[in-house]
DNA sequence: CTCCTCCTCAACCGGTTGGTTGAGAACGAG
DNA sequence: CTCGTTCTCAACCAACCGGTTGAGGAGGAG
């Protein structure tokens, strides 16, 4: 269970179920039982469900007497978005790029395999 | 295998291996030899793993003589991005209205369940 | 104290996943 | 045509995942 946090962000995130939850908790807090409530699966399994999120650091919970209330955390969905944007950008540039590429070609009909890793 | 695409996108990410590829495709496309060559896993294993990335739309191919160059989508990531953005922001948000929340907080002590879905 | 509520732990089950090996399709080069 | 290269399909396996049921811990409420 030692997977990189990133993978289990993604992970965690991978299930409808899940997202589902987090959309909600970004209304407000929620105890395991108020986040069972829409599902029609058994709260151990949402209990489950609730400690993946916890595992991607998603989401954090305090103790109040018998009730655990689910908080969500905002930090990871930086650090993700972080993640992407930087993939996302590096797309875009790349495909811009391309028409430099095209532009630039040789007489040569058989390009030179340019895949050289820097 | 019928899931939902973001779920099939997350799932897509949430393997190390799958995300380092995305990785080096944002640099050039590769075939799939090219793409096999840093890990120490089969062919078939690298195969499968274009596979899953290309049924999440992160990834298509075409084919030129026998080789089957894969080329990332930059679509997708933009489809992830905005889904993430929405929630981080309203996060944020959620965030920075605890204050007023815990200002207007009248002599009751218990909290009365505001959670109704606009 | 006893009871009730909220929640978690443990064991189990069927389906999916990441990996393997082996066979073979598709295509270019000789 | 024959050969070599590139890649995929198929079957199999161990591990994991989402779900179940059953048992039980931890606090308030009576």
């Amino acid at each position: 269970m030692a997977a990189d946090p990133l993978s289990r962000v993604f992970a965690a995130l991978a299930d409808p179920t899940r997202r589902d939850m987090v959309a909600r908790l970004t209304v407000a807090d929620a105890t395991v039982n108020e986040l069972a409530a829409p599902y029609d699966i058994s709260l151990q399994a949402v209990s489950k469900h609730v400690r993946v999120l916890e595992d991607a650091g998603l989401v954090s919970r305090s103790r109040s007497a018998q009730r655990r209330p689910v908080h969500l955390e905002a930090e990871v969905f930086d650090l993700m978005t972080k993640w992407l944007e930087r993939y996302r950008r590096a797309a875009e540039e790349r495909y811009r790029r391309l028409d430099d590429v095209l532009a630039a070609l040789p007489d040569d009909d058989a390009p030179p395999e340019e895949g050289a890793r820097p």
